[in-house]
DNA sequence: TGTATTGTTCCGCGATGATGAACGCTTATG
DNA sequence: CATAAGCGTTCATCATCGCGGAACAATACA
């Protein structure tokens, strides 16, 4: 609107908000998802017509809902990923050594975004699902990543995302983060104490190519009351950066 | 083109195209895709602005990616199914007693989609994967819910889609297929006799919800060297129909 | 250094997506 | 039972907006 011509075209992107209030919403009508995204029944009538000839709306009964040809997108997207193929065998190993629950995650567009989750025999019950995208100041496997970051694309996400607070303890003084940060870098670990969820502690590591860029990291996530003392501070590191290397070593030969 | 303004929004069609392009190509750059989808580089590019801005393409490099989101999207649309929700763990218990490969599947479109897999200790290797899409006459997990539709709907399912062979024993007479449909309506139990996949034998039963309708099964399928004499037509098909009891009445309480 | 690709920008044209009104239809409501 | 309110759908009009060719920039290659 202010900048004329400068935006994307118009027609996709309101196809992809109403796949993603279709969403949010577990299913709607036409003129419930019209009303949500605050356009003509018309226009969304024609959207959804035309997404569902694409098989990727589904009319059910009386209502749309997403179809799960984006599952078949997603799996051969996820796939792709070299991360995922050589980590997902060693993050089941990390689950099941430490009965916590491990976690991958890579970074998109400045956010941390779990690829692949598995919980150990004692796991906490779950409360974040593969696919979601969080941000990345605020937990131990982000913040791995974002240590081991060029400067630039470092300073280029914090300034475009800030650093909100989600929990009491989350870090959002920029100077404070950066020595963390720094210190990161040195042990090759990164700890989350309960700063994205009260309750919660975890342990990361990076995950690094043949070039040394980041592409990902691991951890290891439980209770606070289970993961303090020697255990949060060293065991469980050491296990962690085990894994590391492993999956490291497996990526330089493929 | 033919029929002028009767197919839907070309942009979003385009953007579709775009994307699964760019999936199939394993990432690839703006020539290479504008080249695939037989369009100009500008309206490609556009097109690529355009869901970068969207966060559903990612740039890599030198080459532009489809993103995770999608893993999101299609996280969320598999959760909102309460059949996945409910017979997740079912399947899971169905491989480990079996040993064999079980799956999840449902419909959508006229064609059966892997909801879940889960592998037993003694699995064949992998052939197909979650968010596949498969022709529904040629599998026991097709069959089974092709049996239970109402007529209208199957009739319909086979005129959109014909009876294709993919395999040297694929059913592609509608006469047989009709009869088989009727004894797996009597028996609630589909079979599979490498009409899919040489060498690969499967049963499956469908599910039903409260009202009587079917909205997906559940399969048993291994070797056929395996999968044989008592056990393929006894021992396997009368654990299968079990879980799928216990998941009918899951379904109900819930 | 020249050449052949690549990704990107620009702009005018004309197709085409957005729109509101109108149509059946089913489901509440008096 | 009649009326009204809601739904999804269709239609035709108009201005917009996406399209595409050509020009541009930035690289890789010989």
């Amino acid at each position: 609107m202010a900048t004329p011509g400068s935006d994307g075209i118009q027609a996709v992107d309101r196809a992809f908000d109403i796949v993603e209030s279709l969403n949010d919403l577990d299913g709607a009508g036409v003129s419930e998802l019209a009303d949500h995204v605050d356009l003509p029944k018309s226009t969304v009538h024609n959207h959804l017509k035309t997404l569902e000839r694409a098989e990727y709306v589904v009319r059910d009964g009386d209502e749309y809902r997403t179809s799960l040809k984006f599952l078949q997108l997603s799996e051969t997207a996820r796939t792709q990923q070299e991360l995922y193929r050589v980590a997902r065998s060693e993050v089941d190993q990390l689950a099941e050594k430490t009965g916590e629950i491990s976690a991958l995650m890579t970074e998109e567009h400045g956010r941390g975004v779990f690829l692949y989750r598995s919980r150990g025999s004692e796991a906490a019950r779950i409360d974040t699902c593969v696919g979601d995208r969080v941000p990345i100041h605020c937990t131990a496997l982000g913040k791995a990543i974002l240590a081991f970051l060029p400067e630039g694309r470092r300073t280029e996400i914090i300034d475009r995302h800030g650093l909100s607070a989600v929990s009491p303890n989350t870090i959002t003084d920029r100077e404070v983060l950066a020595e963390e940060l720094e210190s990161v870098r040195e042990e090759r670990i990164a700890y989350d104490d309960e700063e994205r969820l009260n309750g919660l502690r975890s342990v990361a590591a990076p995950i690094l190519d043949g070039s040394g860029s980041v592409i990902g990291s691991i951890s290891v996530a439980g209770p606070t009351h289970r993961m303090r003392g020697d255990r949060f501070e060293t065991a469980v590191p050491e296990t962690v950066l085990g894994i590391a290397n492993v999956i490291e070593l497996n990526l330089e030969h493929s």
